[in-house]
RNA sequence: GGGCGUUUAGCUCAGUUGGCUAGAGCAUCUCCCUUACAAGGAGAGGGUCGGGGGUUCGAGCCCCUCAACGCCCA
């Protein structure tokens, strides 16, 4: 046969010969099916008919509720997004077609840093509280600022605005790309954690948490990032190697019997030094203990201490003692009672005023050049003088070493005494330790082995959660604090608003009993001028979504929730302190179930980053392969399974779309039959228990969030059903044959439809509405979820398997022979001889009327042998061609 | 240093309580316009289940041990 080309066979395929065979009887069913259009087609009638709005009637037993993770609304969606919160998704509709009223909320993160510097880099300006408000203020730019440009200074009002602005576009985008995704969210139910109900739910909680006791404030050395100039909370440490040098530095006995050698990193914090510090059992500084030395350079006496922390196998075995070079030093001062000689700024330079206890003019003098330096500069300028006085011993040797740093920042982390509020999460307690580790290990973890994260995360705690921040687009700290006649601030008997004032900001509020024009005069009042940690607000989104205190008959049918879906990576912020906040408030935890969800991975198994320039537009890829098919790359990964982001899954799930077209329009336009026949045939019979098979699979999956394993389930029988069933019965049911045989196969053909739809709804939902709306009345999407009673619904057979499986091994024989002998399928078979077992034969004897058709064999014979294969010998006839 | 996880075909992964010849998809190769679908279909090849040891009639799965990779914590 000549070679004829792809376009040519395309002309014949469109001609009036293949348009003959008519589908217009079948009402809905287009004559050319296709995906495009589909989307926006069904967003815009799920908005319309309120699919997916929670029903508030119903009581807690039959709602699932969803504390659904609110994204930080800082710059844009990327495909991890898409992959975990299409898991969520794909739980949601299940249990909502099972019945339950599903609240499935949406939140936008717009609180806190990531918010405030996008502004700084998108307008081109800085929050400096001492400006005033400027009206209808317009920021010198609205995106991509030249990189030469100074910030702005602008007032903090003027400042949130365009926090608020900025945030409006953003959260327009998000919303319109979880819709393009086709996440079954009720939108009615929206919130943002910068919204006056986010606040007000914040400030009430905090409030509450300060009358019981579990907050308090407390000036105490803090961990502090120099740039950001804000307190930081050890849920936002991480340890970074970097390179820094030991320096052994003398110290001198203070009798003049010879020098202690300590080695340190951090030589600029000498004039800090408050104690040497050995460790009780270390025989070489045992006769030291109690002793006083003398520090090199400044000549400041300090006294020598023991203490289990140090180490004996480092460095010289002995420490100085820094108020404060890390959180050993804190430890020490603490439980040494040790003097405070802080020289640290919140900026992160030397202060201009020498620590207590240096009187020396030599040290001061010395001192007096390091003030404004920053740590860095200071030590090389420490290094420099103790190498002149001959007070270093060697050369710097150096090492890498794991230093703390905000995750955000970009400088070391300092330790500076301020004043902060904290939250009691046990981290000082340990009977609250122990009750939060309690409420953990009763949490459902899904994968199960993500509890080792949070209990790990709890026993490891060693101090309470410090909550305030001292930035300006947060919740705002909702106390003031009284002056007395000096002046003075009395921390210890804060001003509080009645929770029905709520929410407030000090900074602009007055506290009742009070007026305005007493801000900070003596005997009046000062507002605190700190916002609360990020996660102050985070922490509370079951009672912000279900409206607690606001709508507290909506709270009682949602709360605790069933399920928090959220990434494994904030187990130890957003998890844990969602938990604290319950646990103080409502003592229970805020759910039954947590769903921790993998990291997308590159193709060379490196976790997706900006930097690395690897992350993909979601919308792209939606515009590509459309959203089911990006959803069915995110449902085939495993619960909590980092996953690879692979096109490759994406174009399969277009397949299977594509697919779900066309078998749904075979099978309505195979024919019609009416809805009370009960299929006969004995593999209809067998195909529709197969199925119920799967519907029971896939249902217990779900229960067990396990929606790979439902998709796995699904898929697989349904190119089964198309490949080999339809195959089998096609003929049959086109009514070449008899009556009854035809309707069997038809009604067999229409259930299994309905249910695969159904099945496949969670997974794919814009493909199976589509095909549902071709024959049924509503949406899929509040279809029931098919049962196993139904589908099998006046079936006399039961299961059999081994039918199924002798059946489509035949027609499988038959078609390796025909591909064996590059013919066409449709070549004609003019004899079959099979040889297999006798239970085989037999089921192949009884579906022989269909392999017959599917195979196009005319004459056949069988024989048995002690095999369970399935062998043939064909003659095909000749090749009419 | 402590904890957790992973290791199965070229790639991405299933493999449920230990049980027939270890599976799927992708990729590769071959063939096929066929009356739902060529944006399709029918087939084929490809694996020492990370290494070693053990338990068992039987181990990808259980136990011990080693290794590599990843993550969490200190």
């Amino acid at each position: 046969m000549p070679e004829v080309s792809r376009f040519a066979w395309r002309c014949r395929r469109g001609s009036a010969l293949c348009q003959a065979y008519d589908l217009g009887t079948m009402s809905g069913v287009p004559e050319k099916p296709s995906l495009e259009n589909v989307e926006p087609k069904w967003i815009d009638s799920w908005d319309q008919n309120g699919t997916y709005a929670f029903d508030r009637s119903a009581t807690r037993d039959n709602v699932f509720s969803i504390d659904t993770p609110p994204p930080t609304v800082s710059g844009s969606l990327h495909m991890g997004h898409v992959f975990s919160y299409t898991h969520t998704d794909t739980v949601a509709r299940f249990w909502r077609m099972r019945g339950k009223s599903v609240f499935y909320p949406m939140g936008w993160d717009d609180n806190g840093l990531p918010t405030e510097r996008r502004v700084q880099n998108y307008y081109g300006v800085s929050c400096d509280a001492s400006v005033a408000y400027v009206p209808n203020f317009q920021p010198p730019f609205r995106g991509d600022p030249p990189k030469d440009h100074r910030a702005v200074p602008i007032s903090r009002p003027n400042f949130i605005e365009l926090c608020e602005e900025l945030t409006a576009e953003d959260e327009k985008i998000f919303e319109d790309l979880f819709r393009r995704l086709g996440l079954s969210v009720d939108w009615s139910l929206l919130y943002t954690t910068i919204e006056d109900r986010s606040r007000r739910a914040s400030q009430r909680a905090f409030l509450r948490n300060l009358v019981r006791g579990e907050a308090y404030t407390q000036e105490a050395p803090t961990l502090w990032d120099v740039d950001f100039r804000t307190a930081v909370a050890q849920a936002e440490l991480e340890d970074r190697d970097r390179p820094g040098a030991y320096h052994t530095i003398a110290f001198h006995k203070s009798d003049g019997s010879g020098d202690v050698l300590i080695d340190t990193t951090r030589p600029e914090l000498l004039p800090a030094c408050v104690a040497l510090i050995a460790h009780p059992d270390d025989p070489r500084y045992q006769p030291l203990f109690g002793k006083i030395v003398r520090t090199p350079l400044f000549d400041v006496e300090v006294p020598v201490f023991a203490h289990p922390l140090a180490q004996i196998d480092k460095g010289t075995g002995i420490a100085m003692c820094c108020t404060f070079g890390d959180l050993t030093d804190v430890i020490w001062w603490r439980e040494l009672q040790l003097s405070m000689r802080a020289i640290i700024s919140r900026d992160g330079r030397i202060v201009n005023e020498p620590p207590s206890g240096l009187t020396d003019s030599a040290g001061l003098a010395h001192y007096a050049s390091l003030v404004g330096k920053s740590a860095k500069q200071a030590q090389t300028a420490i290094a420099e003088m103790l190498t002149t006085s001959g007070e270093m011993i060697g050369e710097p040797r150096a090492i890498t070493h794991p230093v703390k740093f905000y995750e955000k920042g970009d400088r070391p982390l300092e330790i500076v005494t301020s004043r902060q509020w904290y939250i009691r999460n046990g981290g000082r307690d340990a009977a609250l330790r122990d009750s939060l580790l309690a409420r953990g290990a009763g949490l459902n973890w899904l994968p199960d082995h993500m509890r080792h994260r949070y209990s790990n995360w709890v026993e490891g705690l060693n101090g309470d959660w410090l909550v305030s921040r001292q930035r300006w687009f947060g919740v705002p700290v909702p106390v003031w604090y009284p002056l007395d006649a000096q002046g003075e601030t009395l921390h210890d008997s804060p001003l509080v608003p009645d929770e029905s004032l709520l929410p407030i900001d000090p900074s602009t509020d007055a506290p009742v009993g009070y007026t305005e024009a007493q801000r900070g005069q003596p005997d009046g009042f000062i507002g605190d001028p700190d916002v609360m940690d990020t996660w102050a607000t985070s922490s509370l989104t079951p009672q912000i979504a279900g409206k607690w205190q606001d709508d507290n008959d909506l709270f009682e049918r949602v709360f605790p929730f069933d399920v928090r879906p959220q990434g494994h990576d904030i187990i130890r912020t957003w998890l844990f302190s969602t938990m604290v906040r319950s646990h103080f408030e409502h003592d229970v935890a805020p759910w039954s179930h947590v769903a921790l969800s993998g990291w997308i991975l590159d193709p060379d198994r490196k976790k997706m980053s900006k930097s690395k320039g690897n992350v993909v537009t979601p919308a792209d890829l939606f515009d590509s392969y459309g959203s089911d098919a990006v959803r069915y790359w995110a449902v085939g990964a495993r619960p909590g399974v980092d996953t690879a982001f692979s096109e490759d899954q994406m174009k399969v799930g277009r397949k299977l779309a594509t697919k779900l077209l066309n078998v749904s329009k075979f099978v309505l336009g195979i024919g019609e039959v009416a809805d009370d026949v009960v299929p006969t045939e004995a593999i209809d019979v067998a195909m529709l228990h197969r199925l119920a098979g799967v519907v029971d699979e896939a249902t217990a999956a779900f229960e067990a969030f396990d929606y790979a394993r439902v998709l796995e389930r699904t898929e697989e029988f349904f190119w089964w059903f198309c490949d080999d069933y339809v195959e089998l019965v096609k003929t049959r049911g086109y009514l070449s044959h008899t009556e009854d045989g035809a309707m069997s196969a038809r009604a067999a053909l229409r259930r299994a439809l309905s249910t695969m739809q159904r099945l496949l709804a969670p997974l794919l939902p814009f493909v199976t509405e589509e095909v549902w709306n071709w024959w049924q009345s509503g949406s899929v999407h509040q279809s029931q979820w098919p049962t196993t009673s139904a589908l099998t619904d006046g079936l006399t057979d039961g299961p059999n398997e081994e039918l199924l499986d002798a059946i489509c091994g035949a027609i499988g024989v038959i078609r390796r022979a025909k591909t064996e002998a590059k013919v066409s399928q449709r070549a004609v078979v003019t004899e079959a001889s099979f040889v297999t077992s006798i239970n085989a034969a037999s089921a192949i004897t009884a579906g022989w009327a269909d392999i017959a058709d599917a195979g196009s064999v005319e004459k056949w014979s069988i024989s048995t042998a002690d095999t369970n294969e399935i062998t043939v010998d064909v003659t095909l006839a000749p090749n009419i061609h």
